[in-house]
DNA sequence: TCTATAATGTTATATTGTAACATTATTAGC
DNA sequence: GCTAATAATGTTACAATATAACATTATAGA
């Protein structure tokens, strides 16, 4: 199994963890030819200030106050440039976007979402992704792109008993 | 492995399908002591009209052919009440609803969702939970209800060549 | 029948996401 | 460096999805 970014504990180096992201998205946009452009680097950078999904509507409440004539489009066509590119995830369940750990190698997402404090987690465990597709093939379907968003209780707040699990 | 729907053949007889689980809601409401009422059934038969998610929207301006004063609440209101009580599942990837075929048991879940025609099949893979459910207790994550989406092409459309699965 | 509750009607508005065209910045060729 | 082509962003308007809040009607139980 790999846990790209686990929940973190409180040896969590989050200013390493932003910036080796940001890092690593200059080197990849770089060996790709594409222009991670400042409105872009910063749009992710935002996405990577937490590792809670952020909306599209709170990314462009801050641009708003940066920049003059931010405005949806803006938002936007950045967050459709870092999908692309895979440098950030959509997650469908609370449409926002959170960054991708591990851009290199394309995938569909398998997340943990903590219904009380919001934390994400990506996993890319390859025997889920297997269980899939031999599900799938036994119906016949081809897969493309599955997606997984498992709403929970993260281990922080699974011991504060923030809730059960179902 | 269960199939609740697979993708369906020619001998799908679907003005049965639709029948009986209009039937299965009735007797689930009855036994719930909750009232599946004329709007409510009459939602839940749209959205098993086809095996397609069919959106809120696409819902209302049916039924506002049918009752006067059809408004975006009156869409709403019912599918909370068919989600609620498993009637239908909400797919996120597409914000649009489709029917659950069965809807005694809770279960997130498990959809493969053809691009090309839009039919959905809904999974009940006991193999893909546990897999699932292995990776998250790892993680020391408790799990509430997994949600997996699919996109891919359904046999038909995958022998009849309408696109590459990645 | 009366009352409490559930369900629906109605109006308005919030949230999320795109279309379309104008402007500015960057790159590539000269 | 200049110029044309392209890429990126600015700007305005709007589409699509979803909810809040309160009024009215229907149903179930005393």
């Amino acid at each position: 199994m790999t846990l790209s970014t686990a929940f973190m504990d409180t040896s969590h180096d989050h200013a390493n963890c932003m910036e080796s992201a940001l890092d690593r998205a200059s080197a990849l946009c770089g060996e790709r030819g594409v222009r991670l452009t400042p409105l872009r680097r910063r749009v992710l950078e935002l996405v990577w200030v937490g590792h809670k999904p952020l909306g599209a509507y709170e990314i462009l409440d801050t641009l708003k106050a940066e920049r003059r004539g931010a405005a949806p489009p803006t938002v936007y066509r950045a967050l459709d440039f870092l999908l692309q590119h895979g440098l950030v995830h959509r997650i469908e369940s609370l449409n926002s976007f959170v960054g991708c750990p591990d851009p290199l190698k394309p995938h569909g997402g398998q997340f943990l979402i903590c219904r009380s404090c919001g934390l994400t987690a990506e996993l890319n465990d390859h025997r889920i992704d297997q269980a899939i597709r031999n599900s799938a093939n036994q119906a016949g379907f081809a897969v493309g792109r599955p997606m997984i968003e498992i709403e929970g209780l993260c281990p922080h707040c699974r011991d504060a008993g923030e809730g059960s699990p179902g």
